[in-house]
DNA sequence: ATAACAATTAAGCAATTACTTAATCGTTAA
DNA sequence: TTAACGATTAAGTAATTGCTTAATTGTTAT
């Protein structure tokens, strides 16, 4: 085993069979994903996806809903439309937001099954 | 409509059909869910649970392979530990943690799937 | 018992985040 | 053109987060 693992144990780390190269490339085929799951890692953020899921809703509507200011939706909204998870279409004052993204819908889905009766 | 949202805008909100409150119940469906989107919004995790999910590691290979002091990986096992997605066993001086929970990889994995090759 | 060492906990700090209020932009209607 | 209003942007703030170093705990070996 080349890579002993003297940075951090003063021995040898124990698990002598490991292979940290070999891990650490494993370790790299996550690396982006964190970006997707710090846009959810926001109750208000989910909860904006969902409702669009159910309908295009204005921001007026989505602050309603969610009992918050408009700025705050508003940014909110900014972010979710920078990584191109939602779309908008502007009618008269209004801008109407809906969902860009199916996959993030599924996303959720899929943690609601797999998690909503836990705990 | 009952519920006019006199609150946000000064006259009406323009999506006079919106139903307010059955959105509102609809977006409590997925509120505890960013809890767990939260421990994926952090790429160290995202990466030791993903490791953990190719073999048992103890707390000295993880901080090898990430690269990163013991404390720090301890911190990040902990969060892990509350919130039972990981569990350990000690082993002499060392601790091995593994993976307690496969649904969180299932969902790291549809994330994979997802997104990998967008963007 | 004492030393060695992996792991955890504690305390403190820098960076990030989600919000607030105020100002500005864009569109509609008088 | 001006007033009204939904939406966005700007600036500042409080809270959270992820890290650091130092101290402590738990186990093994001398």
């Amino acid at each position: 085993m080349s890579a002993k693992n003297h940075d951090i144990c003063d021995s040898f780390c124990p698990s002598e069979e490991v292979n940290v190269a070999e891990l650490r490339d494993k370790a790299l085929e996550v690396a982006g994903l964190s970006e997707i799951f710090k846009v959810l890692g926001d109750e208000t953020r989910t909860k904006i996806i969902y409702l669009l899921a159910q309908r295009p809703l204005c921001v007026c509507d989505l602050a309603t809903i969610l009992e918050m200011t408009l700025p705050a939706v508003s940014h909110h909204l900014r972010l979710l439309k920078a990584l191109r998870l939602v779309k908008y279409t502007r009618e008269g004052k209004m801008v109407y937001y809906e969902l860009d993204d199916n996959h993030i819908l599924n996303l959720i889905r899929e943690a609601q099954e797999h998690f909503a009766e836990e705990r």
